[in-house]
DNA sequence: ATTGAAGTTCCAAATAATGAAACTTGGTTT
DNA sequence: AAACCAAGTTTCATTATTTGGAACTTCAAT
Protein backbone atom coordinates (compact mmCIF):
# COMPACT_ATOMS: atom_id res chain seq x y z
CA UNK A 1 0.00 0.00 0.00
CA UNK A 2 3.06 2.14 -0.19
CA UNK A 3 1.48 3.93 -3.22
CA UNK A 4 4.51 6.43 -4.12
CA UNK A 5 4.70 8.30 -7.41
CA UNK A 6 5.57 5.85 -9.97
CA UNK A 7 6.29 2.35 -9.73
CA UNK A 8 5.72 -0.38 -12.82
CA UNK A 9 6.89 -2.82 -10.83
CA UNK A 10 10.88 -4.29 -10.54
CA UNK A 11 11.75 -3.00 -14.07
CA UNK A 12 10.43 0.97 -13.15
CA UNK A 13 12.48 0.53 -10.23
CA UNK A 14 15.51 -0.58 -12.25
CA UNK A 15 15.38 2.24 -14.31
CA UNK A 16 15.42 4.82 -12.14
CA UNK A 17 18.17 3.68 -10.61
CA UNK A 18 19.80 3.85 -14.15
CA UNK A 19 18.77 7.59 -13.90
CA UNK A 20 20.26 8.04 -10.31
CA UNK A 21 23.44 6.65 -11.49
CA UNK A 22 23.09 8.70 -14.92
CA UNK A 23 22.50 11.90 -12.35
CA UNK A 24 25.69 11.16 -9.98
CA UNK A 25 27.61 12.12 -13.69
CA UNK A 26 30.53 9.58 -12.69
CA UNK A 27 31.91 5.93 -11.65
CA UNK A 28 29.81 5.67 -8.29
CA UNK A 29 30.02 3.41 -5.41
CA UNK A 30 27.50 0.97 -4.35
CA UNK A 31 27.47 2.77 -0.61
CA UNK A 32 26.71 6.15 -2.07
CA UNK A 33 24.09 4.65 -4.38
CA UNK A 34 22.80 3.05 -1.15
CA UNK A 35 22.98 6.17 0.80
CA UNK A 36 20.38 7.76 -1.27
CA UNK A 37 18.23 4.83 -1.88
CA UNK A 38 14.83 4.24 -0.77
CA UNK A 39 16.01 0.56 -0.83
CA UNK A 40 17.30 -2.03 1.32
CA UNK A 41 20.98 -2.81 0.75
CA UNK A 42 19.81 -6.21 -0.80
CA UNK A 43 17.71 -4.90 -2.82
CA UNK A 44 19.52 -2.49 -4.63
CA UNK A 45 22.69 -4.94 -4.82
CA UNK A 46 20.55 -6.83 -6.92
CA UNK A 47 19.20 -4.47 -9.04
CA UNK A 48 23.05 -2.93 -9.78
CA UNK A 49 23.90 -6.73 -10.49
CA UNK A 50 20.99 -7.11 -13.16
CA UNK A 51 21.33 -3.96 -14.84
CA UNK A 52 25.46 -4.47 -14.98
CA UNK A 53 24.43 -8.21 -16.50
CA UNK A 54 22.68 -6.43 -18.57
CA UNK A 55 25.18 -3.97 -20.03
CA UNK A 56 23.14 -0.80 -19.08
CA UNK A 57 25.79 -0.30 -16.42
CA UNK A 58 29.16 -0.70 -16.38
CA UNK A 59 30.83 -2.29 -13.10
CA UNK A 60 34.88 -1.45 -12.56
CA UNK A 61 36.01 -4.68 -10.15
CA UNK A 62 38.93 -3.18 -9.23
CA UNK A 63 37.82 0.32 -8.17
CA UNK A 64 34.20 -0.97 -7.33
CA UNK A 65 32.67 1.83 -8.95
CA UNK A 66 29.32 1.50 -11.77
CA UNK A 67 28.89 3.55 -14.53
CA UNK A 68 26.67 4.02 -17.09
CA UNK A 69 26.73 0.73 -19.95
CA UNK A 70 28.07 1.22 -23.50
CA UNK A 71 24.48 -0.83 -24.35
CA UNK A 72 22.77 2.57 -23.71
CA UNK A 73 24.61 3.47 -26.53
CA UNK A 74 23.38 1.37 -28.62
CA UNK A 75 19.99 1.52 -27.74
CA UNK A 76 20.21 4.94 -27.93
CA UNK A 77 21.71 5.08 -31.55
CA UNK A 78 18.16 3.14 -32.85
CA UNK A 79 15.93 5.77 -30.61
CA UNK A 80 17.93 8.32 -32.30
CA UNK A 81 17.63 7.45 -35.67
CA UNK A 82 13.62 5.83 -35.58
CA UNK A 83 12.36 8.64 -33.03
CA UNK A 84 14.18 11.84 -33.54
CA UNK A 85 14.04 14.31 -36.30
CA UNK A 86 17.82 14.42 -36.36
CA UNK A 87 17.90 12.10 -38.98
CA UNK A 88 15.10 13.50 -41.15
CA UNK A 89 16.28 17.13 -40.52
CA UNK A 90 19.77 16.38 -41.52
CA UNK A 91 20.18 17.98 -44.25
CA UNK A 92 17.73 20.68 -43.77
CA UNK A 93 20.37 21.39 -41.07
CA UNK A 94 23.61 21.50 -42.87
CA UNK A 95 21.65 24.11 -45.21
CA UNK A 96 20.37 26.85 -42.55
CA UNK A 97 23.70 25.62 -41.12
CA UNK A 98 25.82 27.28 -43.93
CA UNK A 99 23.32 29.93 -44.82
CA UNK A 100 22.81 31.46 -41.59
CA UNK A 101 26.40 30.92 -40.44
CA UNK A 102 25.14 30.51 -36.80
CA UNK A 103 24.63 27.64 -34.49
CA UNK A 104 21.57 25.78 -34.81
CA UNK A 105 19.99 23.10 -32.34
CA UNK A 106 17.23 21.30 -33.44
CA UNK A 107 15.10 19.67 -30.47
CA UNK A 108 11.90 17.70 -29.09
CA UNK A 109 9.93 17.89 -25.91
CA UNK A 110 10.18 15.09 -23.30
CA UNK A 111 8.14 15.70 -20.15
CA UNK A 112 8.44 19.65 -20.31
CA UNK A 113 11.80 19.74 -21.13
CA UNK A 114 13.82 20.67 -24.40
CA UNK A 115 15.74 17.54 -25.59
CA UNK A 116 18.00 18.26 -28.05
CA UNK A 117 18.49 15.77 -30.87
CA UNK A 118 21.08 17.55 -33.05
CA UNK A 119 23.49 20.91 -33.38
CA UNK A 120 24.94 22.47 -35.93
CA UNK A 121 28.50 24.57 -35.12
CA UNK A 122 29.28 27.11 -37.65
CA UNK A 123 33.59 26.54 -36.61
CA UNK A 124 33.50 22.72 -35.82
CA UNK A 125 31.23 19.70 -37.16
CA UNK A 126 28.45 17.44 -35.20
CA UNK A 127 29.81 15.79 -31.94
CA UNK A 128 26.86 13.22 -31.85
CA UNK A 129 25.86 11.97 -28.25
CA UNK A 130 28.03 15.06 -26.75
CA UNK A 131 25.28 17.24 -28.11
CA UNK A 132 22.59 15.13 -29.09
CA UNK A 133 20.56 13.77 -25.81
CA UNK A 134 21.33 16.87 -23.52
CA UNK A 135 18.34 18.76 -22.04
CA UNK A 136 17.42 22.55 -21.66
CA UNK A 137 14.72 23.70 -19.34
CA UNK A 138 11.27 24.43 -21.69
CA UNK A 139 10.65 28.01 -20.13
CA UNK A 140 13.44 29.56 -20.79
CA UNK A 141 14.72 28.39 -23.98
CA UNK A 142 13.99 29.43 -27.40
CA UNK A 143 12.82 25.86 -28.53
CA UNK A 144 11.45 25.27 -25.35
CA UNK A 145 8.72 28.41 -25.93
CA UNK A 146 8.41 27.88 -28.92
CA UNK A 147 6.90 23.96 -28.86
CA UNK A 148 5.19 24.92 -25.47
CA UNK A 149 3.37 27.54 -27.44
CA UNK A 150 2.14 25.35 -29.94
CA UNK A 151 0.68 22.63 -27.83
CA UNK A 152 -2.90 22.08 -27.22
CA UNK A 153 -4.35 23.85 -24.73
CA UNK A 154 -4.88 20.89 -21.70
CA UNK A 155 -1.36 20.03 -22.11
CA UNK A 156 0.25 23.33 -22.62
CA UNK A 157 -1.19 24.64 -19.08
CA UNK A 158 -0.30 21.00 -17.44
CA UNK A 159 3.59 21.16 -18.67
CA UNK A 160 3.26 25.35 -17.66
CA UNK A 161 2.67 24.36 -14.04
CA UNK A 162 4.97 21.69 -14.03
CA UNK A 163 8.19 23.91 -15.01
CA UNK A 164 10.70 24.04 -11.96
CA UNK A 165 11.44 28.01 -12.07
CA UNK A 166 14.36 28.76 -12.15
CA UNK A 167 16.14 32.45 -12.68
CA UNK A 168 19.27 31.93 -14.74
CA UNK A 169 19.53 35.41 -15.19
CA UNK A 170 18.05 38.63 -14.95
CA UNK A 171 16.07 38.35 -17.71
CA UNK A 172 14.91 34.71 -16.91
CA UNK A 173 10.73 34.74 -16.82
CA UNK A 174 10.16 32.89 -13.44
CA UNK A 175 6.55 33.02 -13.10
CA UNK A 176 3.81 30.81 -14.61
CA UNK A 177 1.57 34.32 -15.48
CA UNK A 178 4.55 35.81 -17.22
CA UNK A 179 5.69 32.45 -19.33
CA UNK A 180 1.41 32.28 -20.47
CA UNK A 181 1.45 35.89 -21.80
CA UNK A 182 4.75 35.17 -23.49
CA UNK A 183 3.24 32.40 -24.99
CA UNK A 184 0.47 34.01 -26.47
CA UNK A 185 3.06 36.50 -27.93
CA UNK A 186 4.64 33.81 -29.89
CA UNK A 187 1.73 32.16 -31.05
CA UNK A 188 1.04 35.76 -33.23
CA UNK A 189 4.70 36.03 -34.04
CA UNK A 190 5.37 32.42 -35.06
CA UNK A 191 8.71 32.47 -33.29
CA UNK A 192 10.14 32.70 -29.72
CA UNK A 193 13.12 34.45 -28.82
CA UNK A 194 15.71 33.56 -26.05
CA UNK A 195 16.56 36.94 -24.65
CA UNK A 196 19.70 35.99 -22.36
CA UNK A 197 16.85 33.76 -20.35
CA UNK A 198 19.24 30.88 -20.18
CA UNK A 199 22.63 32.09 -20.76
CA UNK A 200 24.03 35.65 -20.57
CA UNK A 201 24.99 37.04 -23.71
CA UNK A 202 23.27 33.86 -25.23
CA UNK A 203 20.47 34.85 -27.43
CA UNK A 204 18.14 32.87 -29.93
CA UNK A 205 15.20 32.73 -32.22
CA UNK A 206 13.12 29.61 -32.74
CA UNK A 207 10.16 28.07 -34.51
CA UNK A 208 8.28 25.23 -33.92
CA UNK A 209 8.19 22.00 -36.02
CA UNK A 210 4.54 20.98 -36.83
CA UNK A 211 2.35 18.77 -38.80
CA UNK A 212 -0.11 19.42 -41.00
CA UNK A 213 -2.71 19.26 -38.10
CA UNK A 214 -0.53 21.56 -36.06
CA UNK A 215 0.87 18.46 -33.84
CA UNK A 216 4.59 19.44 -32.56
CA UNK A 217 6.92 17.36 -33.43
CA UNK A 218 10.04 19.55 -32.28
CA UNK A 219 11.20 23.10 -32.30
CA UNK A 220 14.49 24.86 -34.28
CA UNK A 221 16.79 27.35 -33.16
CA UNK A 222 19.50 29.75 -34.75
CA UNK A 223 21.67 30.85 -31.43
CA UNK A 224 24.16 33.92 -31.56
CA UNK A 225 25.31 35.56 -29.26
CA UNK A 226 25.04 39.49 -28.46
CA UNK A 227 28.06 40.43 -29.10
CA UNK A 228 27.13 39.12 -32.74
CA UNK A 229 23.81 40.48 -33.52
CA UNK A 230 21.42 42.30 -31.52
CA UNK A 231 17.54 41.19 -31.11
CA UNK A 232 15.91 43.06 -33.28
CA UNK A 233 19.20 41.54 -35.84
CA UNK A 234 17.69 38.18 -35.41
CA UNK A 235 14.48 38.73 -37.28
CA UNK A 236 16.55 38.99 -40.34
CA UNK A 237 16.79 35.07 -39.83
CA UNK A 238 12.82 34.44 -39.60
CA UNK A 239 12.05 33.47 -43.20
CA UNK A 240 14.90 31.26 -43.56
CA UNK A 241 14.39 29.95 -39.92
CA UNK A 242 10.17 29.12 -40.68
CA UNK A 243 11.13 27.72 -44.03
CA UNK A 244 13.37 25.00 -42.70
CA UNK A 245 10.97 24.26 -39.86
CA UNK A 246 7.94 23.50 -42.63
CA UNK A 247 9.98 21.45 -44.78
CA UNK A 248 11.47 19.36 -41.81
CA UNK A 249 7.76 18.96 -40.49
CA UNK A 250 6.80 18.00 -43.43
CA UNK A 251 9.13 15.27 -44.00
CA UNK A 252 8.66 13.83 -40.55
CA UNK A 253 4.81 13.87 -41.74
CA UNK A 254 5.25 11.94 -44.65
CA UNK A 255 7.74 9.69 -42.89
CA UNK A 256 5.03 8.88 -40.00
CA UNK A 257 7.01 10.29 -37.42
CA UNK A 258 5.69 9.08 -33.74
CA UNK A 259 4.14 10.84 -31.07
CA UNK A 260 6.66 12.71 -28.61
CA UNK A 261 5.99 11.88 -24.38
CA UNK A 262 4.99 15.50 -23.20
CA UNK B 1 21.60 -14.32 -32.43
CA UNK B 2 18.03 -15.67 -32.03
CA UNK B 3 19.17 -17.13 -28.12
CA UNK B 4 17.34 -16.91 -25.21
CA UNK B 5 19.77 -17.15 -23.44
CA UNK B 6 19.79 -14.63 -20.06
CA UNK B 7 17.38 -13.79 -18.13
CA UNK B 8 17.34 -11.49 -14.94
CA UNK B 9 14.11 -11.36 -14.23
CA UNK B 10 11.32 -9.33 -15.47
CA UNK B 11 14.26 -6.90 -16.10
CA UNK B 12 16.15 -8.93 -18.33
CA UNK B 13 13.33 -9.42 -20.37
CA UNK B 14 12.05 -6.30 -20.24
CA UNK B 15 15.79 -4.99 -22.02
CA UNK B 16 15.50 -7.74 -24.46
CA UNK B 17 11.85 -6.73 -25.77
CA UNK B 18 13.82 -3.09 -26.19
CA UNK B 19 16.42 -4.89 -28.24
CA UNK B 20 14.07 -6.72 -30.51
CA UNK B 21 12.02 -3.01 -30.95
CA UNK B 22 15.83 -1.86 -31.75
CA UNK B 23 16.45 -4.32 -34.25
CA UNK B 24 12.64 -4.06 -36.24
CA UNK B 25 14.41 -0.35 -37.07
CA UNK B 26 11.14 1.05 -37.66
CA UNK B 27 7.85 1.41 -35.81
CA UNK B 28 6.60 -1.62 -35.08
CA UNK B 29 3.47 -3.68 -34.53
CA UNK B 30 2.12 -5.37 -31.53
CA UNK B 31 0.88 -8.61 -33.27
CA UNK B 32 4.37 -7.65 -35.11
CA UNK B 33 6.20 -8.44 -31.87
CA UNK B 34 3.75 -10.81 -30.47
CA UNK B 35 5.11 -13.33 -33.59
CA UNK B 36 8.22 -13.26 -32.58
CA UNK B 37 7.95 -13.85 -29.05
CA UNK B 38 8.27 -16.08 -26.71
CA UNK B 39 5.40 -14.93 -24.43
CA UNK B 40 2.05 -15.12 -24.52
CA UNK B 41 0.03 -12.05 -25.46
CA UNK B 42 -0.68 -10.79 -22.32
CA UNK B 43 2.63 -11.11 -21.00
CA UNK B 44 4.11 -8.98 -23.82
CA UNK B 45 1.36 -6.32 -24.04
CA UNK B 46 2.25 -5.69 -20.11
CA UNK B 47 5.67 -5.60 -20.62
CA UNK B 48 5.41 -3.12 -23.74
CA UNK B 49 3.67 -0.74 -21.62
CA UNK B 50 5.62 -0.69 -18.89
CA UNK B 51 8.07 0.36 -21.25
CA UNK B 52 6.02 2.28 -22.67
CA UNK B 53 5.27 4.04 -19.08
CA UNK B 54 8.85 4.64 -18.34
CA UNK B 55 9.76 6.60 -22.07
CA UNK B 56 12.29 3.63 -22.92
CA UNK B 57 9.50 3.49 -26.02
CA UNK B 58 7.13 5.36 -27.53
CA UNK B 59 3.76 4.87 -28.19
CA UNK B 60 1.76 6.30 -31.21
CA UNK B 61 -1.80 5.84 -30.40
CA UNK B 62 -3.38 6.64 -33.67
CA UNK B 63 -1.31 4.09 -35.87
CA UNK B 64 -0.63 1.56 -32.79
CA UNK B 65 3.02 1.09 -33.03
CA UNK B 66 5.64 1.36 -30.85
CA UNK B 67 9.00 2.76 -31.36
CA UNK B 68 12.25 3.68 -29.80
CA UNK B 69 11.65 6.07 -26.44
CA UNK B 70 13.40 9.43 -26.21
CA UNK B 71 14.28 8.67 -22.88
CA UNK B 72 17.20 6.59 -24.66
CA UNK B 73 18.83 9.43 -26.18
CA UNK B 74 19.41 10.92 -22.45
CA UNK B 75 20.66 8.02 -20.80
CA UNK B 76 22.69 7.74 -23.47
CA UNK B 77 24.20 10.86 -23.75
CA UNK B 78 25.48 10.22 -19.89
CA UNK B 79 27.02 6.47 -20.82
CA UNK B 80 28.66 8.62 -23.68
CA UNK B 81 30.00 11.33 -21.26
CA UNK B 82 31.13 9.17 -18.53
CA UNK B 83 31.44 6.00 -20.08
CA UNK B 84 33.29 6.20 -23.77
CA UNK B 85 36.53 7.28 -24.56
CA UNK B 86 34.93 9.57 -26.70
CA UNK B 87 34.98 12.81 -24.53
CA UNK B 88 38.50 12.29 -23.26
CA UNK B 89 39.87 11.19 -26.85
CA UNK B 90 37.87 14.15 -28.39
CA UNK B 91 40.70 16.94 -28.51
CA UNK B 92 43.18 14.20 -29.77
CA UNK B 93 41.04 12.76 -32.94
CA UNK B 94 40.22 16.78 -33.94
CA UNK B 95 44.09 17.00 -34.26
CA UNK B 96 44.74 13.28 -35.94
CA UNK B 97 41.94 14.45 -38.40
CA UNK B 98 43.19 17.51 -39.41
CA UNK B 99 46.45 16.03 -39.84
CA UNK B 100 45.52 12.82 -41.86
CA UNK B 101 43.12 14.35 -43.78
CA UNK B 102 41.13 10.97 -43.59
CA UNK B 103 37.89 9.69 -41.47
CA UNK B 104 38.91 8.75 -38.05
CA UNK B 105 36.88 6.31 -36.05
CA UNK B 106 37.41 5.24 -32.34
CA UNK B 107 35.87 2.66 -30.94
CA UNK B 108 35.10 0.13 -28.01
CA UNK B 109 34.38 -3.61 -27.45
CA UNK B 110 30.68 -4.32 -26.77
CA UNK B 111 30.36 -8.02 -26.89
CA UNK B 112 32.46 -8.89 -29.23
CA UNK B 113 31.50 -6.19 -31.83
CA UNK B 114 32.70 -2.76 -32.54
CA UNK B 115 30.85 -0.18 -30.55
CA UNK B 116 31.52 3.34 -32.68
CA UNK B 117 31.69 5.71 -29.95
CA UNK B 118 33.14 9.00 -31.98
CA UNK B 119 34.27 9.76 -35.88
CA UNK B 120 35.52 12.71 -37.61
CA UNK B 121 34.50 13.46 -41.41
CA UNK B 122 37.84 14.85 -43.50
CA UNK B 123 36.93 17.80 -45.87
CA UNK B 124 36.31 15.46 -49.21
CA UNK B 125 33.83 13.18 -47.09
CA UNK B 126 33.65 9.24 -47.72
CA UNK B 127 30.13 7.52 -48.68
CA UNK B 128 30.04 5.22 -45.77
CA UNK B 129 27.99 4.24 -42.80
CA UNK B 130 29.07 4.44 -39.19
CA UNK B 131 28.09 7.16 -36.56
CA UNK B 132 28.70 6.74 -32.56
CA UNK B 133 26.28 4.02 -31.53
CA UNK B 134 26.63 2.51 -34.39
CA UNK B 135 28.02 -1.27 -34.26
CA UNK B 136 29.99 -3.46 -36.50
CA UNK B 137 31.74 -6.76 -36.66
CA UNK B 138 34.37 -7.36 -34.93
CA UNK B 139 36.19 -9.68 -37.27
CA UNK B 140 36.48 -7.91 -40.05
CA UNK B 141 36.68 -3.98 -39.47
CA UNK B 142 40.42 -2.66 -38.52
CA UNK B 143 39.45 -1.10 -35.00
CA UNK B 144 38.06 -4.89 -34.06
CA UNK B 145 40.83 -6.98 -35.37
CA UNK B 146 43.16 -4.42 -33.69
CA UNK B 147 41.44 -4.77 -30.42
CA UNK B 148 40.59 -8.55 -30.43
CA UNK B 149 44.73 -8.84 -31.16
CA UNK B 150 45.56 -7.37 -28.11
CA UNK B 151 43.15 -9.28 -25.69
CA UNK B 152 44.35 -11.80 -22.98
CA UNK B 153 43.92 -15.18 -24.71
CA UNK B 154 41.57 -16.70 -23.01
CA UNK B 155 38.96 -13.76 -23.69
CA UNK B 156 40.62 -13.50 -27.30
CA UNK B 157 39.23 -16.91 -28.33
CA UNK B 158 36.23 -17.03 -26.80
CA UNK B 159 35.46 -13.78 -28.93
CA UNK B 160 36.91 -15.19 -31.96
CA UNK B 161 34.67 -18.23 -31.43
CA UNK B 162 31.71 -16.12 -30.84
CA UNK B 163 31.59 -14.14 -34.04
CA UNK B 164 29.11 -14.29 -35.96
CA UNK B 165 30.97 -14.62 -40.12
CA UNK B 166 29.75 -13.11 -42.49
CA UNK B 167 31.65 -12.49 -46.34
CA UNK B 168 30.60 -9.35 -46.64
CA UNK B 169 33.18 -9.35 -49.39
CA UNK B 170 35.59 -11.33 -51.66
CA UNK B 171 38.51 -10.56 -49.28
CA UNK B 172 36.27 -10.67 -45.94
CA UNK B 173 38.06 -13.78 -43.56
CA UNK B 174 35.17 -16.00 -42.07
CA UNK B 175 37.44 -18.83 -40.73
CA UNK B 176 38.23 -18.75 -36.89
CA UNK B 177 42.49 -20.21 -38.04
CA UNK B 178 42.28 -17.21 -41.10
CA UNK B 179 41.22 -14.76 -38.29
CA UNK B 180 43.57 -16.02 -35.58
CA UNK B 181 46.62 -16.27 -37.75
CA UNK B 182 45.87 -12.61 -38.64
CA UNK B 183 45.75 -11.32 -35.17
CA UNK B 184 49.01 -13.14 -34.41
CA UNK B 185 50.31 -10.78 -37.54
CA UNK B 186 48.68 -7.38 -36.45
CA UNK B 187 50.59 -8.02 -32.67
CA UNK B 188 53.57 -8.30 -34.23
CA UNK B 189 52.71 -5.16 -36.39
CA UNK B 190 51.10 -3.11 -33.91
CA UNK B 191 48.30 -2.15 -36.24
CA UNK B 192 45.31 -3.60 -38.38
CA UNK B 193 44.29 -3.31 -42.21
CA UNK B 194 40.94 -3.80 -43.01
CA UNK B 195 41.61 -4.37 -46.63
CA UNK B 196 38.33 -4.23 -47.83
CA UNK B 197 37.12 -6.91 -45.85
CA UNK B 198 33.77 -5.25 -44.96
CA UNK B 199 32.80 -2.83 -47.64
CA UNK B 200 34.53 -2.76 -51.02
CA UNK B 201 36.58 0.09 -51.70
CA UNK B 202 37.25 1.24 -47.86
CA UNK B 203 40.60 0.25 -46.36
CA UNK B 204 41.75 1.23 -43.05
CA UNK B 205 44.36 1.29 -40.74
CA UNK B 206 44.00 0.84 -36.78
CA UNK B 207 45.33 0.35 -33.92
CA UNK B 208 44.41 -0.58 -30.00
CA UNK B 209 44.28 1.98 -27.49
CA UNK B 210 45.44 0.11 -24.34
CA UNK B 211 46.33 1.08 -20.45
CA UNK B 212 50.00 0.70 -19.69
CA UNK B 213 48.98 -2.55 -18.40
CA UNK B 214 47.78 -3.83 -21.96
CA UNK B 215 44.33 -3.23 -20.89
CA UNK B 216 42.14 -2.97 -23.95
CA UNK B 217 39.99 0.30 -23.75
CA UNK B 218 39.49 0.74 -27.46
CA UNK B 219 40.45 1.11 -30.69
CA UNK B 220 41.36 4.26 -33.05
CA UNK B 221 41.38 3.74 -37.00
CA UNK B 222 42.13 6.23 -40.30
CA UNK B 223 39.67 4.97 -43.19
CA UNK B 224 40.38 6.26 -47.00
CA UNK B 225 39.31 4.43 -50.23
CA UNK B 226 41.20 2.51 -52.44
CA UNK B 227 40.63 5.68 -54.75
CA UNK B 228 42.86 7.60 -52.50
CA UNK B 229 45.36 5.64 -51.67
CA UNK B 230 46.71 1.77 -51.37
CA UNK B 231 47.60 -0.19 -48.83
CA UNK B 232 50.98 0.05 -48.45
CA UNK B 233 50.20 3.77 -48.43
CA UNK B 234 48.05 3.61 -45.12
CA UNK B 235 51.58 2.59 -43.92
CA UNK B 236 52.79 6.26 -43.96
CA UNK B 237 49.67 7.27 -41.07
CA UNK B 238 51.32 4.60 -38.47
CA UNK B 239 53.47 7.02 -36.39
CA UNK B 240 50.62 9.55 -36.26
CA UNK B 241 48.03 6.77 -35.36
CA UNK B 242 50.00 5.06 -32.69
CA UNK B 243 50.98 8.25 -31.09
CA UNK B 244 47.27 9.58 -30.97
CA UNK B 245 46.39 6.22 -29.82
CA UNK B 246 48.86 5.95 -27.17
CA UNK B 247 47.81 9.36 -26.01
CA UNK B 248 44.48 8.63 -25.56
CA UNK B 249 45.42 5.45 -23.69
CA UNK B 250 47.18 7.18 -21.05
CA UNK B 251 44.85 10.09 -20.67
CA UNK B 252 42.00 6.99 -20.23
CA UNK B 253 44.29 5.79 -17.42
CA UNK B 254 44.72 8.86 -15.66
CA UNK B 255 40.88 9.02 -15.95
CA UNK B 256 40.22 6.32 -14.61
CA UNK B 257 38.31 4.48 -18.00
CA UNK B 258 35.99 1.95 -16.94
CA UNK B 259 36.20 -1.84 -17.82
CA UNK B 260 34.52 -2.67 -21.69
CA UNK B 261 32.12 -5.15 -21.74
CA UNK B 262 33.61 -8.40 -23.36
C1' DA C 1 -26.02 -8.55 -38.85
C1' DT C 2 -21.77 -11.82 -38.73
C1' DT C 3 -17.18 -12.96 -38.63
C1' DG C 4 -12.62 -12.44 -37.37
C1' DA C 5 -8.35 -10.31 -36.38
C1' DA C 6 -6.07 -7.18 -33.21
C1' DG C 7 -5.85 -5.33 -28.89
C1' DT C 8 -7.13 -5.23 -23.81
C1' DT C 9 -8.49 -6.90 -19.19
C1' DC C 10 -9.15 -10.45 -15.43
C1' DC C 11 -7.70 -13.44 -11.79
C1' DA C 12 -5.94 -17.74 -9.56
C1' DA C 13 -1.49 -20.01 -9.76
C1' DA C 14 3.38 -19.69 -10.42
C1' DT C 15 7.32 -17.14 -9.90
C1' DA C 16 10.32 -13.60 -8.74
C1' DA C 17 11.49 -9.84 -5.59
C1' DT C 18 12.15 -8.58 -0.92
C1' DG C 19 14.88 -7.44 3.25
C1' DA C 20 16.63 -8.66 7.93
C1' DA C 21 20.35 -10.80 9.29
C1' DA C 22 24.35 -13.48 8.78
C1' DC C 23 28.57 -13.82 6.38
C1' DT C 24 32.88 -12.54 3.74
C1' DT C 25 36.48 -9.51 2.34
C1' DG C 26 40.00 -6.09 2.56
C1' DG C 27 41.91 -2.62 4.81
C1' DT C 28 43.12 -0.10 9.26
C1' DT C 29 43.97 0.27 14.14
C1' DT C 30 45.62 -1.55 18.49
C1' DA D 1 49.55 -10.49 14.51
C1' DA D 2 45.10 -10.17 16.34
C1' DA D 3 41.13 -7.38 16.59
C1' DC D 4 38.27 -4.37 14.52
C1' DC D 5 35.53 -2.07 11.20
C1' DA D 6 33.34 -0.86 7.06
C1' DA D 7 31.96 -2.19 2.54
C1' DG D 8 30.22 -5.54 -0.07
C1' DT D 9 27.86 -10.20 -0.73
C1' DT D 10 24.84 -14.16 0.22
C1' DT D 11 20.91 -16.60 2.48
C1' DC D 12 16.17 -17.85 2.99
C1' DA D 13 11.50 -17.56 4.68
C1' DT D 14 8.05 -14.12 3.58
C1' DT D 15 5.65 -11.16 0.47
C1' DA D 16 4.43 -9.09 -3.71
C1' DT D 17 4.65 -9.23 -8.61
C1' DT D 18 4.39 -11.52 -12.74
C1' DT D 19 2.26 -14.87 -15.46
C1' DG D 20 -0.85 -16.67 -19.07
C1' DG D 21 -5.25 -18.93 -20.35
C1' DA D 22 -9.36 -17.29 -21.36
C1' DA D 23 -12.87 -14.03 -21.68
C1' DC D 24 -13.94 -9.52 -23.36
C1' DT D 25 -13.84 -5.35 -26.48
C1' DT D 26 -13.11 -2.87 -30.84
C1' DC D 27 -13.17 -2.14 -35.29
C1' DA D 28 -13.06 -3.21 -39.91
C1' DA D 29 -14.37 -6.36 -43.61
C1' DT D 30 -17.61 -9.34 -45.30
Amino acid sequence: MTTAKNSDGTVGKALDLLDKVAAVGRPVRFSELLAESEHPKATLYRLLQTLTNQGMLGYDSERQVYSMGVRLVRLAHAAWQQSSLAPIARPLLDKLSVKSGETIHLGQLDHGQVLYVDKRNPAAPLNMFSDAGKIGPGYCTGIGKAMLAFLPREQRERLVKQQSYHKYTQNTLISEQALCEELIEIRAQQVAFDREEHEPNIICIAAPILSSSKRVFGGLSITTSTARFSLEELEKFKPDLLETANQIGSLAESWHFPETNS
